[in-house]
DNA sequence: ATCAATGTTCGTAGTTTTACGAACTAATTT
DNA sequence: AAATTAGTTCGTAAAACTACGAACATTGAT
């Protein structure tokens, strides 16, 4: 009944968790697996949100750092943050097996 | 621009994500598969929250219909819902493949 | 120097989440 | 009948999420 009893797997597998807790964000990880990258205003065009909205999300997923930007003025190109989505899935397969 | 983009995959995986979204709700999950079945209680003793929000933990589990409970005077007996757990790995394996 | 294009940030608002203790319900035991 | 046990629900409060439009940077074109 004390201390911390969540292990950091179990505490990085609910932080990755929750970021893919929304369908615009799970559809955003799908589009760049597929895309390899992209540009915000390619999923504007597509998704039907306000593109103050959608850059919100595209924040959590950076938060999450499950996926990573650079700028390529005036624009910024999206890409999975490969690193993490690679222990994402580690840690979701571990969890889910 | 406009309608639901959104697949009902998607939505799904995006619901059953942010059940897990929690570590106390990964702890319980983990700790339901290799228990089989607990009662609240047994959760109560490990965990450092009070009881009514682990109620509500459960409760969240509950409506993500990952987990279920029987009445077993006056407990409840709690155990993972095995056809929609069954649906989460599914969708997650596909989706992070 | 303007103007247009691309996104982010700000301000706002309503909803949901997380958390706690206290009160309550239901069933068993004494 | 009263007390105990197990757990949920209620009331409350702070924080986070979701969403929008408007305002704001920043860079590239005119």
């Amino acid at each position: 009944m004390e201390g911390d009893v969540c292990t950091t797997k179990q505490k990085k597998l609910a932080r990755y968790a929750k970021a893919l807790g929304h369908p615009v964000r799970v559809y955003i990880m799908e589009f760049l697996s597929k895309e390899k990258s992209c540009f915000s205003g390619e999923l504007s065009d597509i998704l039907p949100i306000a593109k103050s909205t959608l850059s919100q999300h595209i924040k959590e997923l950076r938060n999450a750092e499950l996926i990573k930007g650079e700028t390529e003025a005036p624009k910024i190109r999206y890409c999975v943050n490969t690193a993490n989505w690679e222990e994402a899935k580690m840690l979701f397969k571990e969890f889910m097996k």
